[in-house]
DNA sequence: GCCAACGTTGGC
DNA sequence: GCCAACGTTGGC
């Protein structure tokens, strides 16, 4: 089972609206990077949702629930969405600050490239992550 | 509000 | 097909 980052500006969709909708369409990512990350997520891969922004932290964890499908917010067909729904929130929030201090977590992809909106986690990148946040 | 990173667009 | 200009994201 992969694992992954994704980001979202809470003013706009924050870990607690997910919780409110219980699942919802992950769509308007306009990076190829990204869109690559989200073709290779299965159902059921765990997410790790953090707020960018606002909030600057990790919040919660969620779940893949459906597949790569065509965005229906792309007018050109070229992107793709998932659907995820919410696990559990964290006990803490780890901050961007705790991840960068964390040697563990040196090349995490998001810390390495900031602007990336979905990106893949390393086993070791979640178990580091888990424990900072006391889970 | 500024600026760095970086992806995309468009002229050549 | 190159590369400068521009737009967007996101941390500070």
């Amino acid at each position: 089972m992969a694992r992954w980052l994704v980001k979202s500006e809470p003013a706009k969709y924050a870990f607690a609206d997910l919780q409110r909708d219980g699942t919802t369409v992950w769509d308007g990512v306009r990076n190829n990077a990204a869109a690559l990350h989200l073709k290779a997520m299965k159902v059921g891969d765990e997410v790790l949702y953090y707020h960018s922004q606002e909030g600057l932290a990790v919040v919660g964890i969620a779940r893949v629930t459906r597949e790569a499908f065509p965005d229906a917010t792309d007018p050109a067909g070229r992107f793709v969405a998932v659907e995820l729904a919410p696990v559990r929130p964290l006990k803490q929030p780890v901050t961007l600050q705790a991840m960068k201090a964390n040697p563990a977590l040196a090349d995490l992809a998001m810390i390495r490239q900031s602007r990336l909106s979905v990106s893949p986690v390393r086993d070791g990148e979640w178990a580091a992550i888990l424990q900072m946040a006391g889970d």
